[in-house]
DNA sequence: TTCCTTGCAAATCGTTTGCATAATG
DNA sequence: CATTATGCAAACGATTTGCAAGGAA
């Protein structure tokens, strides 16, 4: 399976390499029409996949149903809002103690695990004094 | 709000209790049409979100698009099979300590944290023989 | 010229919803 | 009786895929 170069997957790598949130699929696909006006969806779709599976990128997934790309491979942990759905970046050391403590007694092989921390971001915190019905399924 | 009392809704909280897994939706369905054939999916789907919105079952989203259910709401950590998608409990004990190392410097509400682990189950292991690591995201 | 990539549209998958009817309290 | 729950089917949103045409090596 050869890769071949085009100036739409350039694109889409440009786009997410500038962004610091997590864009999803339709997020990237609306901002790189801006250089690709004739871009498809799929295209897009394929393009953050195959990224992913060759690991360029990291594929997000926080529990809204909805998949978010990350530029940055490194790991780290995330944040999401359960009032807007934003994720962002935390700034917490990346420890593998848990993953260490799940092996033992479990008789299967733990490559992992995934993480992310929900609440209310600094923004919808702020403007909480109206109330907000928009839900994210997350876990309460 | 008021809550009736339906039967269907019963078996369903039946099935879920009867089982250690984390069955979705469908795989409900299909048992629950053992005892209720002209049940319909709607019907499961509808008193799946009900019961896990009144707190009697959890949704479990583990990263596979598919919501898994469970009867047992009691905090503890699932392991998921990256192979077969199976989704089992782990006997390890629940700490709160990364949530609170999380909300240091953080300028917004963490509430909780979403954790599971990934690997390879026990019965995968056995079937695959020596053929590891080719199944995990790789492209073809 | 090979074969990877695209645009487009249709298809898929899990899940939700509108509506008329049936069941519950 | 006033409501809530159901079955059915259609609608939904995110993602994938088949195909013919375009583009890179």
């Amino acid at each position: 399976m050869n890769l071949k170069r085009s100036k739409q997957r350039d694109s889409i790598k440009e786009f997410l390499a500038s962004r610091k949130d997590h864009p999803t699929a339709d997020i990237v696909y609306m901002n790189v029409r801006q250089s690709f006006p004739n871009i498809s969806l799929g295209t897009v779709y394929r393009n953050l996949t195959l990224l992913a599976d060759i690991g360029e990128i990291t594929r997000l997934r926080v529990g809204d149903g909805i998949d978010h790309f990350d530029y940055d491979t490194s790991p780290h942990y995330h944040f999401v809002c359960s009032m807007c759905g934003s994720v962002s970046d935390l700034n917490l050391p990346v420890s593998s103690k848990m993953t260490e403590a799940a092996k033992e007694g479990f008789e299967g092989e733990i490559e992992g695990q995934v993480t992310y921390f929900y609440g209310r971001c600094n923004k919808c915190i702020q403007k909480s004094g109206c109330q907000s019905a928009l839900q994210h399924g997350l876990p309460d």
